[in-house]
DNA sequence: TGTTGTCGCGGAATTTAATTCGGCCACTAT
DNA sequence: ATAGTGGCCGAATTAAATTCCGCGACAACA
């Protein structure tokens, strides 16, 4: 009796440990997301419907943040990728750079450690915007110096994936760590 | 009488120009895929026919790559984001870095120019998992150095927009350039 | 300037898939 | 033991995807 008696939503933030049919059932979508619960039910040995009820489920619990559709980023005119390295004055001055999100050619923005602050990924059509970009950027307050890292090829580059992270003895030389 | 006659597939790679519709379409899909032919078709002002028609035109040019769920890194046990650049002693060691790829860890692969050979995004369940990744980077022929980039937090992360680049002025202390 | 072919669109019809429903079974905790 | 719970299946229902066909705008061409 102690359930959801607070009425409106039985959206409860399941957040359950996946098991390995959720984590197959990830893999799936992450591949293509565009497959019917009858064959998605098939590759993980479900009926359509229990499919169903684990896909409902994982995106009620977060797991699954969305779907989208994956854009070629020649077609839209964005050719050139880059990734820019920023250095700052101080930590305050973020919510400046933070304007920067609101440009498209912007994909993502991170704070680091190491000898940067911040590390932009960008997309433009040329250098010419790169440069019109990388301008701003200069212009922010706070900003004291930038690297910019331009992609030549792209070997890979996926979404995030479901597979555990494969296991890997310590190396000889180094001791058992403690914890 | 000149179509496709030689039978099997009409998917002609259709690599028209995209037109306004088509980006509104794609700025709807990216940021939802899910959402029904009659509510794209609403959103964009088109029958559901239409965009359906469109949607598919967009897949078989190329322009959509494909439809993916987004997954939450933590909810598969990948909290720890890292950039990793590595410096390689020469350029044809990159198909043994290309058994990296292998790895579920490794989201990214590009080869960049700057004082880096290769650039990678990788996310691990923490400090320790990194430490068996940049193991097996060091036993890499060719690799001869690497320098990781740990995000502490991210602002902003998104997949390609179809928004166009914003035009920019170009800065007073520069000349136009010539090309 | 008329004509013909093409292309994209809309409305209706059809097929297919999503979603709901009820009952069953295994497991758990009391 | 036993009531409660959670997850599954099969069937039924609802909703959406997909097909079909005719229309009108536009362009190439006579």
């Amino acid at each position: 009796m102690d359930e959801e008696t607070d009425g409106v939503l039985q959206n409860k933030p399941v957040a359950r440990e996946l098991d390995a049919i959720d984590r197959k059932i990830l893999g799936v979508l992450v591949d293509d997301a565009t497959v019917s619960y009858a064959e998605l039910g098939e590759r993980v040995c479900l009926s359509p419907p229990a499919a169903h009820e684990r896909v409902k489920r994982l995106r009620r619990s977060g797991a699954i943040r969305g779907t989208a559709v994956i854009i070629d980023p020649k077609a839209v005119k964005k050719p050139l990728l880059t990734f820019v390295h920023i250095d700052t004055k101080g930590w305050g001055k973020t919510p400046e750079l933070m304007a920067v999100s609101q440009y498209p050619e912007v994909e993502e923005i991170h704070s680091v450690a190491g000898d940067t602050c911040m590390l932009l990924k960008v997309r433009t059509e040329d250098t010419r915007a790169l440069e019109g970009l990388l301008a701003r950027l200069y212009e922010t307050p706070g900003v004291t110096s930038t690297r910019s890292y331009v992609v030549l090829s792209t070997y890979l580059e996926r979404p995030v994936q479901p597979g555990v992270t494969t296991e890997w003895p310590t190396p000889r030389h180094m001791a058992t760590p403690l914890y």
